[in-house]
RNA sequence: UGGGGCGUCGUCAAAUGGUUAAGACACAGGGUUUUGGUCCCUGCAUUGGGGGUUCGAAUCCUCCCGCCCCAGCCA
C-alpha cells in the first residue's frame, strides 16, 4: 500500500480519534497505552496491538504508555517484563518515562473500592467459587442474588478491611460489584472486584493478599493515566458496559474503550497457551525457536522490525474475524531484505567441479556486486580457482526440458566468473554423481561474452579451497495446514519438515565476520542470518525465507 | 435456543446512497534480467440470501442464513 492509499483510507479507530480531535474531546489530546500482562512472551498478534496503540499516538502527536497489567501474581514474573520491553523496543517504539505497572495503583484501587462499598455499589460475598457459579445462572436463565448481597455498608467495610489484613483464607470471600444478577450480559451479574490471594507479587512482595480483578483494575488504570483511547481486542466488547459502569460509579476520568479484531495468521497459532505447549513438549526449541510466531522467534529467524511494521500496516484494522495469509508476511520480509541485504555466495548442497583447463594453483580475484538494488553497497573481490563447488541441484545428467542449468555438454555461466561447459561426469561405485569435469572459456572473465553468445543459465559457486564450512538451518512453516486449530488435533498438523539442518555447506570466507542476526542474501537461495548458536569455529545460519521460486512452481504445475 | 459482535475477490481490506465496487498479497500469463530473485505489463468479485424503500443500494428498512465471543475468585 502506498502512502497515498493510506491517506485516503483510514481505519475505524483512527476515524474515531480524528473525530475526537476535531471536536476537541479531551482538549484534542491523544494518549494510548499497551497493557500486556507479564505472563508470557509477545507474539506478532501483540505486535499488531501495540503498533495500533503506539502508532496512533505517534501519528496524532499524542503520547503512549507501556503498562504491565500485573494484577494476578499467580501467573506473572519479571522474566516476562524484561522480554516484553526488549521486544517492543526492537520494533522501534520508545515509551520514554511512561512505564507503569497496575500494581503501582493498588492503593488507589483499594480506596476506590471502599468508595464503591460506601455508596452501596459493592459488597462482600461469602459464597464459594462453586456457589457463585450456581448463583450466576446460565446464558438463558437469570442468576439469583447472593444471600450476602444486602450486608450493611459497615459490615462490608469491616469485612473488606479484614480481607486486606489477611484475616481470611484464599477463596473464602470476594468483593463484588452490586449490579444486576438478571442481566443478559454475564459480565454484569455482580462480577468479582477483589479476590483473596496469599501469593507474593513480583513487585509488591507480600504487601497485599487481595488483588483486583481485570475488569475493575483496567478501567481504573486507564483513568488514572488519563488514557483517551483504550484499544483492546474484540472479546472485551461485552466487558465495555462494566468498564463504563465502574468509571461512572466512581465519577472519574472516563477513557473510551475501542475493540478491534485480533490477528490470526495461516500456518501458525497465536494462542499463548498452545505455544507454551509446543515449548514444554519440546516440539520447538524454545520461545525463540525461529519457527515460532513470537517476536523473539521472528527476530532469531531474521525478520526485521521494518518488515513486521510494514506487515502490520498492510493488514489493516477492523472488527471482523480474519486470518491473514502468511504469504503476506513472507512478502514483507522479502521486500525489505531485497533492498537492504548484501549478497553472498554459498553452496548449500555441494557438488565438486574441476575446471580441467584452468591452471592448478592459480587463483584470481573476481569482482562481485554486493547488492544490485543498492549501488552504494559497492562491490567485493572473491577468489576463483580450479576446484569449485556448485549446488548439486544445478546439475542434471538428463535435464528436464525446461531446465536451464548445467548438464553434460551444456554451457552455463558461473556468476561473475566464467562460462563453463560440462565435459565429463565422474560417479562413485553406486552410480551417484561424485564430481564434474568442466572446461572454461578464458574469454568470458566476469561472465560476459565478447562474441555475444547467450547462455540460459547462471549458477552460483564457491572456491573449494577458500570457502568456509557452515551449518545451515532451513526453516519452513510450522504447520502443514492453514488453520491448525481447525483440526481437533492441531499437534498432528505440525510440519515435521519445518526444520532441515544442512551440515556440509560452504560459504565465501567474508561471511565469517557477519554479526549475529545481520541479514544477508545467499544468491539464488534466500535470506539468511547468523544464529546465536554460532561460535568462532562453527558458523550457523538460519534461513529467514527462501527467494520466490518460480522453478519450483514450474515443476509443481506440471504434476 | 439470552446478550454482544461480524459477514465485500482465494486472503486481508477500501467504499460513509450517486460514474466501469480502491489497493495489496496470492494466483495465472507475458516482457526485461549475469540471482528461474528484483523490476515492468496484463488478467482476476456486482458485495451471505430473499423481499422492500429510492431516479439510484455494498451502503437505508425487513425477514432469513452463517461465523465469532460471554456462564474464571484469568487477562
Amino acid at each position: 500500500m502506498t502512502s497515498a492509499d493510506k491517506e485516503n483510507s483510514i481505519d475505524f479507530i483512527r476515524e474515531i480519534v480524528e473525530r475526537d480531535i476535531r471536536e476537541g474531546k479531551h482538549g484534542g489530546r491523544v494518549h494510548t497505552r499497551f497493557p500486556p500482562e507479564p505472563n508470557g512472551y509477545l507474539h506478532i498478534g501483540h505486535a499488531k496491538a501495540f503498533c495500533i496503540d503506539f502508532g496512533i499516538a505517534e501519528e496524532y502527536g499524542g503520547l503512549y504508555n507501556l503498562r504491565f497489567d500485573d494484577t494476578n501474581p499467580v501467573k506473572e514474573d519479571v522474566e516476562y517484563v524484561e522480554s516484553i520491553m526488549r521486544d517492543i523496543k526492537w520494533l522501534g517504539f520508545d515509551w520514554e518515562d511512561r512505564l507503569y505497572y497496575a500494581s503501582d495503583y493498588f492503593d488507589k484501587m483499594y480506596n476506590y473500592a471502599e468508595q464503591l462499598i460506601e455508596k452501596g455499589a459493592a459488597y462482600i460475598c461469602d459464597l464459594s467459587a462453586d456457589e457463585v457459579r450456581e448463583y450466576r445462572g446460565t446464558l438463558t436463565e437469570p442468576g439469583r442474588n447472593s444471600p450476602w448481597r444486602n450486608r450493611s455498608v459497615e459490615d462490608n467495610l469491616d469485612l473488606f478491611r479484614r480481607m486486606k489484613a489477611c484475616e481470611f483464607p484464599d477463596g473464602t470471600r470476594t468483593l463484588r460489584a452490586k449490579i444486576d444478577m438478571a442481566s443478559p450480559n454475564m459480565n454484569m451479574r455482580d462480577p468479582a472486584i477483589y479476590r483473596i490471594l496469599k501469593k507474593s507479587h513480583h513487585r509488591t512482595g507480600n504487601r497485599w493478599c487481595i488483588y483486583p480483578m481485570y475488569d475493575y483494575a483496567h478501567c481504573l488504570e486507564d483513568s488514572i493515566e488519563g488514557i483517551t483511547h483504550s484499544c483492546c481486542s474484540i472479546e472485551f466488547e461485552d466487558h465495555r458496559p462494566l468498564y463504563d459502569w465502574f468509571l461512572d460509579q466512581l465519577d472519574i476520568f472516563h477513557p473510551q474503550q475501542i475493540e478491534f479484531a485480533r490477528l490470526n495468521l495461516t500456518y501458525t497459532i497465536m494462542s499463548k497457551r498452545k505455544l507454551a505447549m509446543l515449548v514444554e513438549n519440546g516440539l520447538v526449541s524454545g520461545w525463540d525457536d525461529p519457527r515460532m510466531p513470537t517476536l523473539s522467534g521472528l527476530r532469531r529467524r531474521g525478520y526485521t522490525p521494518e518488515a513486521i511494521r510494514d506487515f502490520i500496516g498492510r493488514i489493516g484494522v477492523a472488527k471482523r474475524d480474519s486470518t491473514v495469509d502468511m504469504a503476506l508476511l513472507e512478502y514483507c520480509i522479502r521486500d525489505n531484505l531485497n533492498r537492504k541485504a548484501p549478497r553472498f555466495m554459498a553452496v548449500l548442497d555441494p557438488l565438486k567441479i574441476i575446471i580441467e583447463n584452468y591452471p592448478p594453483g592459480k587463483c584470481e580475484e573476481l569482482e562481485f556486486i554486493n547488492n544490485p538494488e543498492d549501488e552504494s553497497a559497492g562491490s567485493r573481490m572473491v577468489q576463483f580457482s580450479r576446484e569449485l563447488y556448485i549446488e548439486r541441484d544445478d546439475f542434471q545428467e538428463e535435464p528436464h526440458r525446461k531446465f536451464k542449468r548445467l548438464a553434460p555438454g551444456r554451457e552455463v555461466r558461473l556468476r561473475y566468473a566464467y562460462l563453463i561447459t560440462c565435459v565429463d561426469v565422474v560417479k562413485d561405485e553406486n552410480g551417484n554423481v561424485k564430481e564434474l569435469i568442466c572446461t572454461y572459456d578464458p574469454e568470458t572473465r566476469g561472465g560476459s561474452t565478447p562474441d555475444g553468445r547467450k547462455v540460459k543459465g547462471t549458477i552460483h559457486w564457491v572456491s573449494s579451497e577458500h570457502a568456509v564450512p557452515a551449518e545451515v538451518r532451513l526453516y519452513d512453516r510450522l504447520f502443514t495446514v492453514e488453520i491448525p486449530l481447525a483440526s481437533d488435533n492441531f499437534i498432528g498438523t505440525i510440519n515435521d519438515k519445518s526444520l532441515k539442518v544442512l551440515n556440509h555447506c560452504r560459504i565465501e570466507p567474508s561471511a565469517t565476520d557477519l554479526v549475529i542476526g545481520e541479514p544477508v542474501q545467499i544468491e539464488r537461495k534466500g535470506y539468511f542470518c547468523k544464529d546465536p548458536d554460532s561460535t568462532e569455529k562453527r558458523l550457523i545460519f538460519n534461513r529467514t525465507i527462501s527467494l520466490r521460486d518460480t522453478w519450483k512452481k514450474i515443476l509443481k504445475n506440471q504434476k
